[in-house]
DNA sequence: GTGAACATGTAACAAGTTACATGATTGA
DNA sequence: TCAATCATGTAACTTGTTACATGTTCAC
């Protein structure tokens, strides 16, 4: 899926500027499935006003500079409407820190912890975020549901993280600990 | 993280080829964290062996082309370590089935119904490939945490989608069944 | 005899990110 | 006064993928 797509989706929820596309896929309901930066969002848009998919509206506002609010056309909702209709692709899942815990051997153990403490607490505060989302997410089923997925998953890697904190942390378990024995 | 560092995490566990690299990526330990084509793998394998990071040796074998088998060197182990020492990105998660489920009011029943159950049957799969992997994967820390972080999140997606699907497949539950009502 | 698995490699291409450019307002 | 937030936009750049090129053996 595109970005293109992606300002669609969100257009055809509500109306919205570029720049508060990029706020709601930053700390929003698509926040932890998705990413998108201005320099892909903006040249989407200008496109798609062209094609015709959106139009625009500009909104004089005091002091900051005029907000170019973006709607979704009927032609928009067509081309949205074929570019879901296709089998999604599989889900990606990246993670640097899982690959640095796999080699912690050629990491130092106060390091391992570092980079384990600070993940555990990105998580943690990604979970509270979506969670707040949820109480403003109205009732709608897949708002409900993709809020829900998110918090199960990673309220299971927290409570993972958390149950394996001692084991992984403790001293002697990793490499670089060998004078201890 | 890039490729060089995921080839050389890799070979430092074992020396391996190009075509096992990509394998292991692909369905071993680190399939549901990583990805990686043939066409970065190659480059990167010619390159650091340029830059003394790795050796090669080739093994012949009856029949098949020869195997190239790169095996890591010290200066590549202080590069690898180099380059673990830094504070991991935010872990990344894609999704663009949960985008289609979001946007579910623009989809037929029928067809959310099928990207939803191809979905759990994927997440099932992995999850079995990855439980597999455990049996295999030794008493090594780093691979146990890791094989645990992916059955633990795994397992939950599972467990989501399985709890939700009657709610969510139910008629009636999303647009396009206007005419029921 | 056809396709999959083994095995390596390159070049064109896609897609999106980073950094830059600009500029006002507001709060610390 | 300094950083942050609001607001839009472009161009160079990274990074990696896709598709192509080549060739053998084995299983169905």
């Amino acid at each position: 899926m595109n970005i293109r797509t992606l300002c669609l989706g969100i257009l055809s929820f509500k109306e919205a500027s570029g720049y508060e596309i990029k706020k709601m896929v930053e700390d929003g309901m698509f926040s932890h499935f998705i990413d998108a930066s201005y320099g892909s969002i903006y040249p989407a848009l200008t496109q798609m006003l062209a094609e015709g998919m959106v139009t625009v509206r500009a909104e004089e506002q005091s002091g900051k500079p005029d907000k170019k609010v973006y709607a979704i056309t009927p032609k928009g909702q067509l081309a949205l409407g074929c570019a879901i209709d296709v089998l999604p692709r599989p889900d990606k899942f990246k993670s640097e820190f899982l690959f640095q815990v796999l080699l912690m051997d050629n990491l130092e153990h106060d390091r391992l912890a570092e980079f384990y403490d600070v993940r555990l607490g990105e998580l943690k505060a990604e979970l509270a975020r979506i969670r707040e989302c949820c109480t403003a997410a109205s009732l709608h089923p897949g708002h409900k549901f993709v809020n829900g997925y998110g918090q199960a998953v990673i309220g299971a890697a927290v409570t993972y993280l958390e149950t394996m904190r001692d084991e992984m942390l403790a001293p002697g378990s990793g490499a670089h600990t060998e004078a201890a024995e």
